[in-house]
DNA sequence: TTTAATTAGGATGCCTTTGTCTTAATTAAA
DNA sequence: TTTAATTAAGACAAAGGCATCCTAATTAAA
């Protein structure tokens, strides 16, 4: 469904969430033990959510990456799918036409519409706190 | 969403059944004019199709591939995905966590959830004969 | 039985995604 | 101002998906 580094990009952001409302920065290394991933590539997904504006990062000692702590609540799971795969997970045809709408549909265009949009529907209402909460009050995890 | 594989073989079972009603065997060079796709590459899923006895082959000359008549509206969506794709699609979490249940969930298990479900719904709920008939009718396309 | 047409299958190559490494740029603190 | 810690960025490597090619196996018809 997402690409590994959309996965990683997600639980990152939510670990820096976390971390945030606490005042502390984190840096990849600490990130990619937390989520389970690889360091430098994690590294590379994270300048991709700096470069969208979706996380903050602080160069030198005593740097790291971090969110406003007013942002977290706004930040919505589309918008981080959005800076690392794009939209074609809710835009692209089921079936790899070219062209597929109203007018020109492929055989399961209709059909796919109700999955996508409670795709769509479901990252356009999730936010980066909810999901924090999650973790933080034990009801969720992020590894294994 | 699905693999270019998948998108190539549920296009080319659409095709097949198509002709099959009309007593026709084709080709992978007849299919893949059809539907859009590189030959070779095409005949290795449909090969994949015909062991997971979705699809019949038959030989030498004046063979082709078709499926039986009787058949076509009890293939369902599902069947060709899982061939193709395998089931990671409905079962695997959406964050690639390794364990990934209501006891040990990922911070999108339950909003994944409906999706999946979503997903999973209509793929068992679509058969090729309604695909077929899409076609024949005019009102979907297999390619552009 | 031979031939021509056709699917099966393995070997190979290319491209994208995934992942690593090294160096540059930046910055807080000593 | 120097140092140490840190992110940024580009080059490189590995793996997997996508695609091609060649040969083998099969079969209907001549």
């Amino acid at each position: 469904m997402f690409s590994k580094a959309c996965e990683y990009g997600i639980k990152a952001s939510i670990f820096i969430a976390i971390n945030s409302y606490e005042g502390k920065r984190v840096s990849p290394k600490e990130i990619s033990e937390e989520i389970d991933s690889p360091t430098a590539f994690t590294a590379k997904i994270l300048q991709a959510l700096v470069r969208d504006n979706i996380i903050n990062s602080v160069k030198g000692a005593y740097g790291g990456f971090e969110i406003d702590k007013n942002k977290i609540s706004t930040i919505k799971l589309s918008q981080i799918v959005n800076a690392i795969d794009g939209d074609k997970i809710y835009k692209g045809c089921g079936l790899g036409l070219h062209t597929c709408d109203e007018d020109h549909p492929c055989p399961v265009h209709d059909k796919f519409k109700i999955v996508r949009s409670e795709l769509r529907n479901m990252l356009e209402n999730t936010n980066l706190e909810q999901l924090a909460l999650n973790i933080k009050s034990g009801s969720a995890f992020l590894k294994i």
